[in-house]
DNA sequence: CGTGTATTTGAACACATTCAAGCTAGGTGG
DNA sequence: CCACCTAGCTTGAATGTGTTCAAATACACG
């Protein structure tokens, strides 16, 4: 009833990534029959946090962020999310965070239960779920150890240094295409939005850094960068 | 070969909780049986950052703290674990972390792919060990709230609610015993030793806790002590 | 080209840290 | 039994990093 449907699943950006790429594509049609297909508007919030927690996501194309609010507006934004990146594990019966659009989203949304049928049927799909869950694992302590011990210029520049291996794309001189508000970037490392703009200043000084208007940042110096942001792993 | 070793497995204090709890009693010496079974000293590092990640871990006794370093010396704990947790889930092909014994330990130790096949028999481990997963992802989320966006005293006022909750033992008016030293509770909070101590004596001073000299805290005001470290969970 | 949003920059301030000293409890040996 | 020693913890004063408050500038979009 879905071949069509099936067909772009195939053709998908998120196709060899992630949860996509656990299956072949024999038995992809599993997968794709479960998925329901969603477009989210830049800004708007697909999960909420305390809400029951009845689905997990898979991102096709664009970009989301992450975070959890205290009472009083505080923000903390525990990750960003982008093609390929499966959304929901974090959360037992509620989701523990809140999912909001930074850039036009395209997503699979999965109904869990649905979810647990195809991945009683493929083990694989279990046992990926768990890599990936794993590998966010570790991702999330390494921010700890961010947020908990590091300089504001530390964090800006880890921050920068993780996302470059993130988007690595062929060249490295390219510059990075950060999809983020300064706003975002201070909810995420801890910080306010004025450390941010200070500490890219004074990178930019430094020489380690070209700040364009357009989001984008180029990486002059990343032997130095990688220093600042002690990041040796 | 080890009819033994699963009525001791069975009678373990870790019987009924987190993976041992996945299977029945009829099954359990598949789980026993790849069991390799060790104590570990007080101050002993049984996990280190960097090295090949060939084990998983699950406390039976004691207690262990998770952290890690930068080259400089500076300590983040990402997590205490005691009774019935499982370690090591946060490591791709080498550990992430660190772990120390903070009490004398006994613990289980799980070759990875001994336990990959156990689980190829028994896909409800597989499904337990990605519910542990997440529920340490919902954990480590919410210490990314704290570390990036709470004061001190909200910080230590969080962390006696959370150790509250983890350790509920019948009477909610006992001492929490604390097995950790102030050392740890700082490097865990991402503050000094010097904080964590005056952020206590004002707790104690406000009366919403008393200190006792022997790792001993108790909770007078409960529900001070939750709206101070913004814990509406 | 004008308007609203995002970002940068500046100055005063605050919270937590650093450095330093004192205290307490537990263990050891005289 | 008490003096002494050490490790852990507490308290105090000065300092510093990042925040807050405020204003100016740059940018994107109509």
């Amino acid at each position: 009833m879905s071949r069509h449907e099936l067909e772009a699943c195939k053709r998908c950006d998120a196709r060899h990534q992630g949860l996509c790429d656990a299956l072949h594509d024999d038995d992809l049609h599993f997968l794709s029959d479960a998925a329901h297909r969603s477009a989210i508007a830049k800004g708007e919030v697909f999960v909420t946090e305390g809400n029951p927690a009845r689905n997990f996501f898979n991102i096709n194309q664009g970009a989301a962020k992450l975070y959890m609010d205290l009472a009083d507006g505080r923000r903390q934004i525990t990750g960003f999310v982008g093609v390929g990146d499966f959304v929901g594990l974090a959360a037992g019966t509620r989701y523990a965070f809140s999912a909001e659009a930074i850039e036009p989203v395209q997503l699979c949304r999965f109904d869990r239960i649905e979810l647990r049928a195809v991945s009683a049927r493929f083990p694989v799909i279990e046992r990926r779920l768990l890599e990936i869950a794993s590998h966010e694992l570790v991702i999330a302590q390494e921010q700890m150890l961010l947020l908990g011990r590091k300089t504001a210029i530390e964090r800006v520049a880890s921050f920068l240094e993780g996302w470059y291996r993130r988007t690595l794309c062929a060249d490295p001189g390219a510059p990075l295409d950060l999809p983020m508000l300064r706003g975002d970037l201070a909810e995420y490392l801890g910080l306010t939005i004025e450390t941010v703009s200070r500490v890219l200043a004074s990178l930019r000084r430094q020489g380690v850094v070209a700040v364009a208007a357009d989001h984008r940042i180029s990486i002059l110096d990343h032997a130095r960068l990688a220093a600042i942001g002690q990041t040796f792993a």
